[in-house]
DNA sequence: ATTATCTATAGATCTATAGATAATGC
DNA sequence: ATTATCTATAGATCTATAGATAATGC
């Protein structure tokens, strides 16, 4: 039998607006909708209506799926640091391999998933409501992030002088860059996400010869 | 005859909540009410009404000053980059200094500018807002100053693959460091200036010696 | 019975404008 | 006469909740 153009049979009420032709869940479409609005038009000035008719819903329906707007808000910031925080993760345990390859590795994988998004989602890290209640888990995952750069940072520049100052300029020159580098079009993830790597080992105190050495050996981990 | 406890004759109806015990102009009362809300709350989230009765008038008021919301927000951004801008231009004259040191005092001035201020300022330039036609002033002044930093990176290094993309990673990296810097307390300004300052240096090539020698130079321009 | 959706709306705003008023200036 | 302020409000929202409804599942 075929199943190409069968509908999934789908429970509750049908949508006013017709079933949407989309692969996701609801609930992601509503991700999807609110990631893209509230980057383009911000948080604030986004309403719940815009974020659930472009999900193809009724804005009374978003309720389903989430408590709130906050609630929406956090669950994209949460499922943004995540991935980098993984792959953090991943390289601290890696204690064999070259502090400053993994320090590339890790500055080019974070800067390439935040410029590489549809959206700019790190541009929403700024907002006044992630100082609230219901960001604190976003708030943690970020700060471990931080630390897996701070932990990285002292095994390669062991002068260090201040080192948490130093750790949060790196992770400013990452989230940062990004920021600033998607002002401008044409430009691939994959290229800023090198030249923001690169960036942080000369940060680190790192010689160019050395840069390049690990540029190499970070190339091979991400 | 003492002038020391006379208040001035002021001209126009007196304010219902009385007269407000500040140097400021009405118009700079508004915007350093604006300042600390929109920095504190939100832009959007941040009423009129709210901006209006921190400065000591009713809401209706504030619209003596202002055409509405966003002419305060362009005011506010306008006024932040102006002191960097002024300065880079002063530096950009000064054909006769050394490079390395001209762009370590560039950094810093502006560093020491956006993490010094009342309040985080420099949190507001990523919100969608400023990309209306109420903020192209905004937008070409901070070009302008971005591009000065693309000035003197060209002059110090002299190797340059995508100087476009360098210079935005530079710019990134001060603006993005003082944001995340200002996160934790108990820093000073100075201290995170010439923090931001050496690692735009080692940013732009410098080895730790070029770098010391371009500091104790551009200590100097500052 | 369960689920996903809908319609309708209460209650609370918010921005910007119209027009009045209470000072000083001349 | 000029100015800085006020009061009042039109018109347009916006969020979250209450309760109904139209599917499938058993």
């Amino acid at each position: 039998m075929s199943t190409t153009s069968r509908p999934a049979a789908r429970v509750g009420r049908p949508r006013a607006q017709g079933p949407v032709d989309s692969a996701l869940a609801p609930r992601d479409q509503v991700l999807a909708a609110a990631a893209e609005l509230f980057t383009r038009n911000g948080y604030a000035a986004t309403t719940t209506r815009a974020v659930a008719e472009r999900a193809g819903m009724r804005q009374a329906s978003m309720y389903h799926y989430f408590a709130g707007k906050e609630d929406v808000l956090a669950t994209l910031l949460e499922s943004t640091v995540e991935p980098s925080l993984a792959f953090a993760a991943a390289l601290l345990a890696q204690q064999g391999a070259d502090p400053a390859a993994r320090l590339w590795a890790l500055a080019a994988r974070d800067a390439e998933l935040l410029f590489g998004g549809l959206y700019n989602l790190g541009a929403l890290y700024q907002l006044p409501e992630v100082r609230g209640e219901r960001f604190a888990g976003f708030r943690a995952a970020r700060a471990e992030l931080k630390a897996a750069y701070g932990t990285l940072l002292a095994l390669v520049a062991t002068d260090g002088t201040d080192p948490a100052l130093r750790t949060d300029l790196l992770f400013g020159l990452v989230e940062g860059g990004v920021a600033v580098a998607r002002e401008q079009g044409g430009r691939t993830p994959h290229a800023v996400a090198g030249a923001v790597a690169d960036a942080a080992l000369r940060f680190a105190g790192c010689s160019p010869a050395q840069a390049e050495a690990a540029r190499r050996g970070g190339e091979r981990l991400v």
